[in-house]
DNA sequence: CGGTTTTTGAGACCGAGTCTCAAATCCCTC
DNA sequence: GAGGGATTTGAGACTCGGTCTCAAAAACCG
């Protein structure tokens, strides 16, 4: 069968990500974990951030460069408020799409089943 | 200065671009212009693209891998619902979001200036 | 401690996108 | 239509994020 290890990359991970609600690309994350003392190796990395993901214990986002960054984040459908100037992050919940999709169903015969939704400004700190 | 000129290859992927409304990878048009006769370079057509997302032209879209691609598109504020079978592309007006950006600056705190939405589905001729 | 399974790491590899620079193309003028 | 200066193009080297491989290391269990 497939038993899980805990493992101290997986654990060292973990608590950097746990640290900030913000999204880390995987090379930040090689960066830091040098620099606590427990380097990890990239492959490592991505396998571990890809293994959070799937279990919905993180959020995986494509910046505007096309690369992966991954945050620490809770299961259940929400949307995010991205601070353009710190990176913070907040979750926001899903209100007011429904009607939205409703009228789209009707207006362009098209069936919808999934959405995306970002917002990008300052945070309160950043402002 | 700096005058434009009106090239073949511009006007071969133009013609592409404005043929079908769905998103174009570079590779995919690459493919098209060696098939129809007029072989552009890669490089061109990045250039190409590029330029006309500037432009307001094209609209740009990081596919699921992290691929950009590009599409025809209207200038001004809106969103896409994308049929992700056949690709097919149809324009949503952004309404019903400006009372969210509100509540979510009292709530929060953020002072959000821009959002990205997208919907995905089946269009009425996939359904 | 063994023995078994899972995980890790170094580095080869892949593929999208960028850069370079000489050659080709465009366009304007005569 | 030929000449000439400005712009664009293309082949291929290059970069860099991400994946893959497989032998060595670590985790777990009794
Ligand atoms: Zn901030
Ligand atoms: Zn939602
Ligand atoms: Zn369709
Ligand atoms: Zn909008």
């Amino acid at each position: 069968m497939e038993t899980e290890y805990e493992t101290r990359p997986r654990e060292a991970i973990a608590r950097i990500l746990r640290a900030e609600p913000r999204f880390f690309s995987a090379a930040e994350l090689c960066a830091r974990l040098d620099e606590s003392g427990t380097p990890v190796s990239r492959a490592t990395v991505y396998r571990t951030l890809e293994r959070l993901a799937a279990k919905g214990e993180a959020a995986l986002r494509l910046n505007d460069r096309g690369e992966a960054t991954f945050m620490s984040c809770d299961n259940g459908h929400h949307h995010h408020a991205i601070c353009r100037s710190c990176g913070r992050v907040e979750d926001v919940a899903c209100g007011a799409l429904d009607s939205f999709v409703d009228r789209l169903r009707s207006l362009h015969g098209f069936q919808l089943d999934e959405h995306s939704l970002e917002f990008h400004g300052k945070c309160r700190s950043c402002v």
